[in-house]
Order: C-alpha cells, then structure tokens, then sequence
DNA sequence: CGCGGGCTTGACTCACTTCAAGTTGTGTGG
DNA sequence: CCACACAACTTGAAGTGAGTCAAGCCCGCG
C-alpha cells in the first residue's frame, strides 16, 4: 500500500502483517465517534470514509476524506480519546491494527518511521491549504479545489485514472467539506458544468479543463513527491535486504 | 523547553545541544518565503512569529501562530521546499538545527521521537479545530476561538499567565489568520468588548469572561495533556538515567 | 508640527444562507 | 406495472453577515 519509499524487506513484511485483520463497515456506519476510546489504527482497504466534528448548533464539519491506502487515526496517537468522529460515506474494509504496535515502528523500523512520520507531515500541510481555501476563497474556487485534491489522491494509488471519477458524497455532505450549504454546492456545480470546466452524470464527475479548476483553485499537487533524502539510511538498524 | 513527559537524560542533553546555536531576527522579517530551499528546522526561544501562504490575488492567509517554544518546520520535512513563508511578528530569537538531525532522533532517541511525533499530531488536530471554526462560525466566534487558543498556549510555557496578555498582531494579521477583514475584525472587537467578554487597551487584552469566551467558540483546550502511554520504554535503546 | 500606520465608523454592496416549492430518480409494495 | 414514498437535487425569492469603500481619528515618531 505504500508506493513512496524504498522500504526494507522487514518493513515490508510489517505492513503486510497488519493487512491480515480486517473489518467491513455499511455505507453510513460511524467506525468511531469523537470522545470514544479509540485504541486502533486503521489502514483503509477499500471504500471511502469521512472524518468529521459536530458544532453544538448541529452542523457538521467534514476535516478530511479517506481513500484506499490511507492510515486512519494518526491524530488521534496524541489524545486518549478520539477527537473527530469517522464514517463510511460507501461499503468499507479497514485493516485495524494497535495503536501501541507504534512503539515497536519507532524502535525497530527507523525508515517506516520516517516515512509514517512524512505521510503525516504531508496531510498536515494539505490541511493547511484547505484552510487557506475556505478562510479565503469563494464558493466555485472551493468546488474546484475539493475536485482536484479528490482527483490527485486518486492517481496515487491509481495511475491509470483519467479525468473521471465517481464521488460518493451528496450535495450535503460537499458543503460540509468546503463550508457551504448543499443548496449552494448545487449551483456551485451547475455553473462550473455551464462553464465547462466539468462535466456530471449522476455521482460520476469528469474534469474537463483541469487547467482552469487548478488556475481557479491556486491548488497545489502535494501528493505527487516527498522528501525522502533525510531518511534514516537503509542499513541503519537493519540486518537484512540487499 | 519540553515539559510534557518524563525524557531519558541523554534526551535532554540532545535537546540542549539545539539549543546552542541561536539567530535573532527583526519584527517583521521574513525567516524563509514560500517555495525556498529549508535545511533547517527552529526552536523557538523568544518572540512571536507566524507561517503564512500568499494568494495569487494578494491576499493571504495565517495558517499558525508561534510562540516561544514551539518547533518550527516540522511539516516541511515531507517537502524539499518550504509550503509556506515565515515572518517574525515581533523580534524573535530563533535555534536552528539541521533537518538531517531527525534522521538521527529516530534511530537513536526513541521516546523523543514519540514526542515530537506526538506534538505534530496534536498541531494536527489543532489545525481541524482551527478548520472548524473558520468554516462553520461567524466573526465573533471565531475572534473568540483565535483569543482562547493563544492564551491556552501561553499557558503551556508559562502557568503563571493569568486572564491577560500582549498581542503582538495588528487587525489585519488578525484578520489573516482568520479569514476576516481587518474593518471586521476591529467591528467583532468592538463588539465583545461592548458584551463584556473581553477588555482591551492597545495590543492588551485581557479575557473577563473566559467561561463566556468557550461556549462561544466551542474551543477544546488540546494543550493540557498528550497521551503517552503507548510510548516506547524508558531503557528501550538507553543505557544511562535511573 | 506634520506625516503615516493602525484603528474606528458608517453607507453601500454582494456572496452566500434560508426558506420554500418544485423536479427527478429510485426502491418498494400492492 | 403502476402508485407511492422518500431522498437527493434544483430553482427562485428574500434576507443577512461580512466585504468594500471612504472618511475621520488617534497617536507615536521624525
């Protein structure tokens, strides 16, 4: 699951373990609600869930969106308890493993550490961009940022994806990734199609002119490279591997 | 500058040694910009600075605030390049180290690891608060959360800190960091002051009604306790400290 | 004493919300 | 195969919170 780095073959052989559990969800069934104890992390196999906070007055903010590959819970290794809640937004399979196999990472596997450690850094400054986007940009700048950051994740696990995906978000639940009402996410929509910019069929999004939604959305790719050259090196506790 | 767990010796005394070197900067110089090649990563040790990310219309956004203390950069380690600008609010002294040092934490310093780990994930779940608020709350609810989570981490450094503090931000860089104008953010001041939440007198401020101030916001202090039970073992890679 | 940056205040505007009434599509039971 | 229910989406009209523009104020500083 993780195309990043060149790992070693104990590393590999790590990851491989914590495939082996698996757990399915409902579309709409919460994994875990915030406050919960949460003791696991997860490594999502398939589908795709959603992170979210409540406000008191009922609303809702969606923080993150989770796709096949991602690990699931990492925030949450500073609290005891969770402090966002998770929900399949389709049919789901997570790969559970114990927040405490996290130690045994940090004292035995310096390079999968490292790169846990990049993979987080990075989400960290992808939720910075989104913070700029929606403290600072318009409703149609927003849409266009949430379709490319959608889009960009998918061709991580999948390099084959063209310009079409399928998003199983309602109207609503875009609003509450991008701060808006679902009655303006709609006319959001229908502008950028009028536009040209993108096209629909039903939850099937097709990107027409990727150049502008980037140009109209300042996003920025972060997915595509990271920095691996301060890593530990590869022999550095290793006995293994060539 | 790390009160937060019980470290080996020979972890502080890494610390220490970072904090040997020490560069001073002016109210309002720029540390790096956007984009630069970052080699280092900084400890905080006097002063208040901030991270910030340019529009291409002009405008910009405030993503963090930081204060003495902090650790500056983590989240570029998963870039070769800085995401964002770092300017000075006030003078500042600042203890650099080189970003290839991390490499050695992870192979040697195990439970600092964890901390510093910890650390950016706590900053993580702080960023979605912050996310939150600025996508789902009016101005005065959001002034209010920005006002609770600074004297919050004042708090951190200094348990003297009573209700009162100095600001060392003028209402546009206010505003910046919370997705208002400054004519707005002088308007919401105004307000809470009328409502008897909060008193001013310049850059002092001073919280009358803290309890007020929350419901609010509906601010979650993540700054009083981590979570570091799943931490590695004391004597896991150690040989001295009792 | 005058200059300039930051703050205040008011009038006007506008992007997005709210409310409300359709429309579409889809699964379900008779 | 139709009727109905229901959820998601669409569309329009009216309301509003925050932005924009502009004028004036305060105050430290050269």
């Amino acid at each position: 699951l993780s195309h990043y780095s060149d790992l070693s073959n104990s590393d590999r052989t790590i990851l491989q373990r914590f495939e082996q559990d698996e757990h399915s969800y409902q579309a709409g069934e919460k994994v875990h609600r915030s406050d919960d104890v949460v003791k696991h992390l997860y490594i999502v196999k398939e589908g795709w869930l959603y992170s979210y906070t409540d406000l008191a007055d009922g609303r809702r903010h969606i923080v993150r969106i989770h796709h096949p590959g991602d690990v699931l819970g990492i925030p949450e290794v500073a609290f005891d308890r969770a402090t966002m809640s998770l929900q399949a937004a389709n049919n789901v399979v997570l790969c559970p493993f114990p927040k405490a196999a996290l130690a045994g990472f940090i004292t035995t596997a310096p390079r999968l550490t490292a790169l846990l450690f990049s993979l987080a850094m990075r989400d960290q400054v992808v939720l910075a961009d989104q913070l700029r986007a929606i403290a600072r940009m318009n409703a149609s700048e927003r849409v266009s940022f949430l379709l490319m950051d959608l889009i960009s994740r998918l061709r991580i696990a999948d390099t084959q994806v063209t310009n079409e995906f399928h998003l199983p978000l309602n109207q609503h639940e875009i609003g509450d990734c991008l701060g808006l009402t679902n009655v303006y996410v709609s006319k959001t929509l229908r502008l950028l199609e009028e536009r040209k910019l993108i096209d629909r069929d039903g939850q099937d999004i097709t990107l027409i002119d990727e150049p502008g939604l980037i140009e109209m959305s300042g996003f920025v790719n972060r997915y595509t490279r990271l920095d691996t050259n301060w890593f530990p090196a590869l022999n550095a506790t290793m006995a293994k591997s060539a």
